[in-house]
DNA sequence: ACAAAAGTGTTGCGCATACACCCATGG
DNA sequence: CCATGGGTGTATGCGCAACACTTTTGT
């Protein structure tokens, strides 16, 4: 039954935020990277660690995900998602427990010039980072390449206009292994959720064409569960007003 | 950058779950249903509400779900995950953020006795819930739904012996549309999951073969998270120890 | 002309659906 | 013996991976 003894004692909510975006390292290949904290105080001085801060009494969680976002990068994210609330007891001094939300940003995305504290670090090459965020990135990045099966939040990680290519480099960098260009083409097609421009990428051999994302598909997909309660939904889509999620 | 104000002012830090179990309704079909709570306070006094209370300082968050589940059930879940965290400014009087889990019991679970503040529902006939609840239990449906699709959980709601028909049943309460048995039949068995047992049940008809989950498959499926980092992870299974789920 | 990326065609396999059919038991 | 659920066999169709092939540019 519910509770009535006296509420949380000492209990601090944070709100933190793994923030995902793609960089072409030396080779060119593209990479998935995201910014990293030095922490400037104990506990952890000196390491690396998500950007995040304490809730605010009078500010939504996502809102509080969006002005941490916006603190760190200067940047808006195409996509936000609660990932999991962390409060194992342990995990910090004096019982913490973070609602960690993760973000996409297009590609490209630069780091105010002040920011000397803040540093963009491979996905895949991280160094120890504070508390248990290591472990909160890992499922942050299993999160992400789940998801990048069953939806298209792989279009938050690119520009406004980008060809078939660009588009797969993106999913091959998410999921580390290579696909095969003819059959990418025609699943993408098949799934109608990409409008064909007139435009087209010149430069290096035969031009490419440009494609946009097609914005009625996502809202199609997620249906109006706010009003409607009741829906057939399809497959593995997350309902939007639940999984508060930024539109991209 | 982590912000340096001071930690929550008045946040409080509630532990809520929705408690799914499976009960024969008077045409004899399996139907999906829960457990709530009448409330006897103000906010919301009087109308029914997911069981739950205030977290503990020295409590994690997986323990206070089950402390709530056993205080309204007397039971032990046979699944416990966490489906989101609730904090929107609005939902409550006095900023709460609410912590919210999923459960499965095993077919056939009794209350106790003296708990008559507490009732089963169907899910899918709910009346007006305390706060943002009708909300919360329909994602938290669209969760069991979605997961039963690419996971083994419906065995958590079925005893240690059951027949395929029974499993079948499950599904099919659950995704509310009838499958076909013979092809339900090749799914499961070409999965791997189950252990065929030398038991039959006898009654009407023919015998069928009783059959007992698994446990190895759930293992290996899940791999080792927590000692081992980077892992090839079979399609769509949580990470165990972040997703602090409790073994089927 | 030739290299390389863009884009098209074709084939085969695996898997899910649909449905016809046999089996074993209680009444 | 017959109704009913348990259990097997088989055909059809779709989606996807594999890969051969054509097209169009830059150099």
């Amino acid at each position: 039954m519910t509770r009535t003894s006296s509420p949380t004692d000492t209990i601090r909510v944070a709100v933190s935020t793994v923030i995902f975006s793609l960089r072409r390292d030396e080779s060119g290949r593209l990479a998935v990277v995201l910014p990293l904290v030095r922490r400037t105080r104990d506990p952890h001085d000196g390491l690396w660690a998500l950007p995040g801060g304490w809730l605010d009494a009078a500010e939504n969680l996502e809102a509080a995900a969006s002005r941490t976002l916006a603190e760190t990068t200067g940047l808006a994210p195409s996509y936000l998602e609660q990932l999991y609330a962390f409060g194992d007891v342990g995990r910090a001094p004096g019982r913490v427990v973070s609602i960690v939300y993760w973000a996409l940003l297009r590609e490209g995305a630069q780091l105010p010039e002040d920011a000397h504290n803040v540093r963009w670090f491979d996905a895949a090459h991280l160094p120890a980072l504070a508390f248990d965020h290591n472990h909160i990135v890992d499922y942050a990045l299993w999160r992400l390449r789940n998801k990048v099966g069953y939806s298209r939040i792989a279009h938050g990680l690119l520009p406004e206009l980008f060809t078939l290519s660009d588009l797969r480099e993106v999913y091959e960098a998410i999921l580390e292994r290579d696909l095969d260009p003819a059959n990418f083409r025609r699943q993408v097609e098949n799934s109608a959720t990409l409008i064909p421009t007139d435009a087209f990428r010149t430069g290096s051999h035969r031009p490419a064409r440009l494609y946009r994302y097609n914005h009625d598909v996502e809202l199609a997909d997620r249906g109006p569960l706010p009003p409607d309660p009741d829906r057939d939904g399809g497959a593995a889509s997350a309902p939007s007003a639940l999984a508060e999620e930024v539109t991209i």
